[in-house]
DNA sequence: AGCACGCCGACT
DNA sequence: GTCGGCGTGCTC
């Protein structure tokens, strides 16, 4: 009898691929196995997901399995089929999934690596080589080189063809090896200066939440829960439940979005569960990752905490998952393979018959209501409330650092504590415009208008990234003046120079601070207080080890209120809520100032008051005026592509086939997404809305099942 | 992802 | 006319 394995491999597509086992094999051949198989003409490792006694249904010519890699699988059946659904529920490469539940070296890489053969050198030294062949010939001249190497010296875009068909004419050989993930430095995780633990008290609403979650833990049944509450009390239930799980000898898994929120964590899960936990994030040396992940398969590790790709990691006897910060979109995995790790959580949980927390002071509409509607909500007392913040109407204000703002920031000064300056707009100016004619100068691919960035004195486009020197006039009339609009972080730097000459000023901003060195430098600066003033994008808050501030200002939050996207209230909320907890709680004369031109927009007025509840009833009123989520089911399709006419034509199918289903499916779209061109790619987006989320799975499954393009979808709720 | 095949502009 | 650029499609 023969044996057919379907394989899926670790490659960002979204199909499996059937093989003969040979009678060496059938042994080993196991779902979960890591097998080598070829596929096109190479051979790469994939992992078996089925075997049967049954081919494929349509006939095709079957290759052989070379190799079954393990004896016993090292996927178990909990991932595999936690995997699938994930793929399923996303679109996404099953393959990576599981490749993203295996220590690196379990991982087996081809490369190819090239060596220039007699013939070749003989070509080379007769010049017979085209241009592109005689770089790769020199390169490889001195010593071979992999293929990825190869590309970088001599700079060819598509070195693999070019090797292929230089390994026809025999100028170069190129050899296949097997190997494992390379070795990494290790970037360490800045801790911030020690902040005092506000409100660590267990209260009665902290043993009550725990107590339901403990309860319906004893049931061995799957449960979600949604917690919500300030942070250093979810913190207490997360303790008691992770103490429980551990003396009942389960595991657990405690999410977290960001690095930046990491080192405390780190620290008190050490701190209270010694040798029991395991951090894995990015920063992690190959070799600390692979000791991680021994410790985890062991199953030795009683929590396992990192970022979301901890949610793949191999732990058995899994009691419950936590998902702190809920409301993150540092959730979404936006590269291959994509998925959503709240999702994830929720699928992982309900196959393992764990409890699911879910976690937050400030929760995603979506999720709070839901958790609210099914009755799985868990209300925190507050405890002290946080610092509000001033808001200056701009409309009210000459230039661009109010008065109320400008004293606020000599009282700091003056008594030598550190400011933060946020403003979401990178460069000096948004756009120039002509004041004689109004002409403005746009990027003539992506037709926005252009940046003007002064310390490189260039126009920049900031969707494309191109730029071209200032004009010196205008284009269409001539005039000698362009004036800046717009302003950014490098305007609001010059003024504060300009207001407070004295002061220490920098800013931190993509353009100013690249790569990990100039970034360190600028944080412990700050944290040594070099700087008085920090000028910053948003990207500023997103940092890992900023100290606690007695001044955070926030200029123009309402330009994220511009984005066309229905959650654009709740992202600008959630922006405002977490620049503002930069200020240090303990000083009492610190302060948070807004300057808005929309003071008076929900979102803005109950971030500057710390009150959730306000923004929340406010935002479910205009979600439920809308029909959008969590009143509707949407899904974004995004599709990718280069040349725009088959694009089009793709996502006009897409559109049609959901036409089909008549009335209860809306279509909105296609439309170019926002976020316009990647990578020399255009984006468009169609947007689907149904009342019911089985339609939208049926709509999606049909409509995207068949169509063959890069995409990516994205649910609501 | 990697690689082959196929179609268009600039060169021996 | 070819070379080589990129865009499309396939890999069991």
């Amino acid at each position: 009898m023969t044996l057919f394995a379907e394989v899926v491999f670790p490659l960002p597509v979204d199909q499996s691929f059937f093989y003969v086992v040979p009678a060496a094999w059938t042994g080993a051949a196991k779902a979960g196995s890591r097998v080598m198989a070829p596929l096109g003409n190479k051979v790469q490792m994939g992992f078996i997901v089925q075997v049967s006694d049954q081919g494929p249904d349509r006939a095709i010519s079957l290759k052989e399995i070379i190799e079954v890699i393990d004896e016993v699988p090292q996927i178990s059946e909990d991932i595999l089929s936690f995997t699938r659904q994930l793929s399923a529920a996303h679109f996404s490469s099953w393959g990576e999934f599981l490749a993203a539940s295996l220590p690196p070296s379990a991982v087996v890489k081809t490369t190819a690596k090239a060596f220039l053969t007699e013939k070749g050198g003989d070509a080379l030294k007769e010049k017979k080589l085209s241009r592109d062949e005689k770089k790769v010939a020199e390169v490889l001249g001195e010593k071979p080189y992999s293929l990825f190497f190869l590309r970088k010296k001599t700079g060819v875009k598509n070195i693999s063809s070019l090797a292929a068909r230089m390994e026809k004419k025999g100028l170069i050989r190129v050899e296949r090896e097997t190997k494992t993930a390379r070795e990494k430095k290790e970037i360490p995780i800045l801790l911030p200066p020690t902040q005092l633990e506000l409100d660590f008290s267990v209260d009665e609403s902290v043993e009550e939440a725990a107590g339901v979650i403990l309860g319906a833990m004893d049931k061995g049944a799957f449960a979600p829960f949604y917690l919500s509450g300030p942070g250093p009390k979810r913190q207490a239930v997360y303790f008691l439940l992770i103490r429980k799980i551990l003396a009942c000898s389960k595991k657990a898994l405690f999410l977290i979005p960001e690095l930046s929120q990491a080192g405390p964590l780190q620290e008190s899960l050490e701190k209270g569960l010694g040798g029991q936990a395991v951090f894995i994030h990015s920063g992690l040396s190959e070799r600390a990752r692979e000791l991680a992940w021994q410790k985890i398969r062991s199953q030795k590790a009683g929590v396992v905490a990192g970022l979301r790709s901890a949610l793949f990691s191999p732990v058995e006897r899994l009691g419950l998952i936590i998902v702190d910060d809920e409301h993150d979109d540092s959730y979404l995995q936006l590269e291959s393979p994509l998925y959503d790790a709240r999702r994830g959580a929720w699928l992982r949980a309900s196959g393992q018959r764990a409890a699911l927390v879910y976690g937050s002071s400030t929760p995603s509409v979506e999720a709070f209501y839901r958790a609210q509607q099914d009755g799985y909500l868990l209300t925190l007392k507050n405890g002290h409330k946080p610092k509000q913040a001033v808001v200056i109407d701009d409309k009210t204000e000459k230039g661009l650092i109010s008065q109320r703002l400008a004293s606020g920031l000599q009282g700091s000064l003056d008594e030598g504590k550190p400011s933060i300056v946020f403003l979401n707009r990178r460069g000096y100016a948004s756009f120039l415009f002509c004041p004689r004619c109004g002409h403005i100068p746009k990027c003539g691919r992506c037709r926005v208008s252009l940046a003007y960035h002064k310390k490189e004195d260039r126009l920049v486009c900031h969707y494309c990234r191109a730029s071209q020197p200032k004009i010196a006039a205008c284009p269409e009339c001539g005039s000698k003046v362009l004036e800046p609009g717009g302003a950014g972080v490098e305007a609001v730097e010059e003024e504060l120079r300009r207001l407070f000459p004295q002061a220490r000023i920098a800013c931190f901003d993509s353009d100013r601070v690249k790569g990990q060195k100039d970034r360190d430098k600028v944080l412990q600066g700050f944290q040594a207080g070099k700087i008085d003033i920090l000028v910053g994008t948003q990207w500023l808050a997103h940092q890992t080890g900023l100290p606690p501030v007695s001044l955070i200002a926030i200029l123009n939050p309402e330009a994220l209120l511009a984005f066309p996207d229905f959650r654009a209230a709740q992202k600008t909320y959630l922006a405002l809520d977490f620049m503002m907890r930069l200020v240090d709680a303990a000083d009492k004369r610190s302060e948070i100032v807004i300057q808005t031109a929309f003071p008076d927009h929900h979102s803005i007025r109950a971030a500057a008051r710390r009150d959730y509840p306000a923004f929340y009833r406010e935002e479910v009123r205009f979600r439920r005026l809308m029909n959008y989520p969590p009143f509707s089911c949407l899904a974004e399709v995004l599709l990718q592509g280069r040349d725009l006419r088959s694009l089009a034509q793709k996502a006009r199918d897409i559109a049609g086939c959901a036409a089909a289903f008549g009335r209860g499916v809306e279509i909105l779209g296609p439309a170019f997404s926002p976020g316009a061109t990647v990578r020399g790619g255009k984006r468009v987006q169609v947007i689907l809305r149904t009342q019911k989320p089985e339609l939208l799975d049926q709509v999606l499954r049909e409509c995207l099942g068949r169509i063959k393009i890069k995409k990516s979808v994205w649910r609501y709720p």
